[in-house]
DNA sequence: TATGAATGAGGATTCATTCAT
DNA sequence: AATGAATGAATCCTCATTCAT
């Protein structure tokens, strides 16, 4: 009991691998050799445990996106007040840690497949669509219950917001922000639009 | 006269093709056997014109920055008001033609391959201040004389406007918002930030 | 016991078929496709030994630089007399069995290599050194006590009768001399200097 | 009048440039391009002028191997004994200039190809018996008049020397010995067979 | 379960050669 | 006479994949 199966195991060690190289050496340099290399294993066990390198690919992504989900919800969970959840979002996505930092180089190349593997654009899908929710659901906490047409300013400051976030990842990746800056940037739009919309 | 040389067509030629490669085949499938083929063209010939397909890349990356930097020289040029001249800006960058649809592929491919490749960052980067400089001198000329720390305010919401535009673009590529909608977007962040300084 | 691994055994079967491969068609025909070829292997099999040309013609040229080393040893081993051990050395380096033929061909294509190659030219001095160094142990045991400047006079045979080795290899190579002259001449140019230094 | 055509003028042209591109960058370094370009022209006219690489490197070898000849026929012309023939000769073909080094380059890479190309062979025998002739006319002064077996010793030392110079050569475009050696090492060995015959 | 042997395809690059101008 | 455009073959290398052990 207790014991995970050996198979699990594997493919974790095999994910881990997969993540740490995409992050050190990108997409293209990312040969199945390599990655299981990083694992002190043999190129050819990735058939055994995932099929295909674009299974392992796979569930890579699903792997780094489980982890900035659970990221956010362990700092959602912490939150008291609207403003203190929509602080956690942003801190969750735009955090300076080192995690922070690999997740985002990984979520960078998986970006520039996602629009051509149908498997990963799904995925990706998946996560945006999170992201939106739980913005959507701060947002609705956090604008005036008297404001008129609140529904579509919810739906537009979340939207926006989130492409905003979008843009600072590819800007830190880049190197060009420093992360306490993404994160002033991030709430500063949203207090920006709080102002448009009357309310401070 | 009006006959250009055979090298600079037959360049131009490689470069239509690469950037149409680029776009329908992604970095990754974009071999110099599928970009000279489809410009007719045998592989060798990369070699004679650009000596390597880096170089012919980087050649490909200034054009498609060339191209929108024109687009927004032009859009600039009509606009009469600052406030017009921002929306030029916008519309340059996030224009819905055919042509935006294709560069904007084409640059989220550069972009995935810029933090690797100096020299490609370094055009990146060029293209880059290019855009905050616009910026910059628009939102200048929009903002209130009067303003406490005006030349602050400048430089944050030029800064953050670029960057959701980076976001835009992103979203854009990968269809999850219509080119209207990213026009609208941007140009309502500015308007959100100017109420928060309280000008409106 | 007796079964050498799998390894081993194709890396020596890469090796075999360089060494005819360069004996055949010279450094230039000596392509991957060729070489794997005449083993019955694939050409990407070499990356897999070997990593690369580079040391696959590195091994190989170690390895032939071994067989003439071992050559010499057991030539030598057998030899009584410091005459014998002189016949011994020449017999081993121009011998004219087939083994020796093939040997030579190889050699020479290395020859022309090594002064661009560094890797190669460490081996081949290797081999030169250690076929000096043989020379100078029989010499010394052929040249009588007394000899005035004995220890210039020993390095000047050996070096001498070196280069002419050398010659007699090219010669060989090309066909020039049979290898009965060729030992004939390397032991006649011991006797003329010996003559030379009053000892006869 | 005196003025060469201008055919001739650019064979010797692209010769000149061969005979530095072979010494500069090797057989395998020596593409048309590069020999061209050396020339400050277009590798097309090669085809025009020599109709085939093949051709333009026989030129090339011929050109070599006549003014090798040249050099010899200089430097005897002015021997006055048999002696000074002899040194002549070793003189031309080990002499230290800056030639002789370029000119002992080239030959090497000729020599790696001789072997496998008819044409180059043939040309490489031409000269080798032309060095041949002029050691055995040198020797048939040197050698006593009484000697018995005269002819025989002449053929032998006349073919020990012309190896040994091969041999030296070999070893002076490795870089192994100095140009001082090889002169001392090649008179040496006409001293010692002169001492074993007797006459010193 | 795990290895590593083996393949074959695909990619960039180099190059001699041909040919129109 | 000379250029340089264009080709196509050849070469080395990398890699995902398959398979026997």
């Amino acid at each position: 009991m207790g014991r995970r199966s050996l198979k699990a195991e594997r493919r974790d060690d095999l994910i881990r691998a997969c993540i740490e190289t995409l992050a050190a050496e990108g997409w293209e340099g990312a040969s199945l050799a390599r990655i299981a290399g990083r694992a002190g294993l043999s190129a050819g066990l990735v058939a055994h445990y995932f099929g295909d390198k674009a299974e392992l690919m796979e569930a890579t992504m699903r792997h780094v996106c489980f982890q900035l989900w659970q990221r956010q919800a362990k700092l959602l969970a912490a939150a008291a007040s609207p403003a203190e959840r929509l602080g956690a979002i942003v801190a969750a996505n735009l955090g300076g840690d080192q995690f922070g930092e690999e997740s985002r180089a990984v979520w960078l190349e998986f970006w520039s497949q996602a629009h051509r593997a149908p498997r990963l654009a799904r995925i990706h899908r998946i996560t945006a669509r999170r992201l939106a929710s739980n913005l959507h659901h701060a947002l609705n906490g956090l604008l005036p219950e008297a404001l008129p047409d609140r529904a579509a300013a919810v739906r537009r400051i979340a939207t926006g917001l989130a492409i905003l976030i979008d843009g600072l990842w590819l800007r830190a990746a880049l190197g060009d922000v420093s992360p306490t800056e993404t994160r002033a940037l991030a709430l500063g739009y949203v207090d920006a639009e709080l102002a448009r919309l009357g309310t401070r």
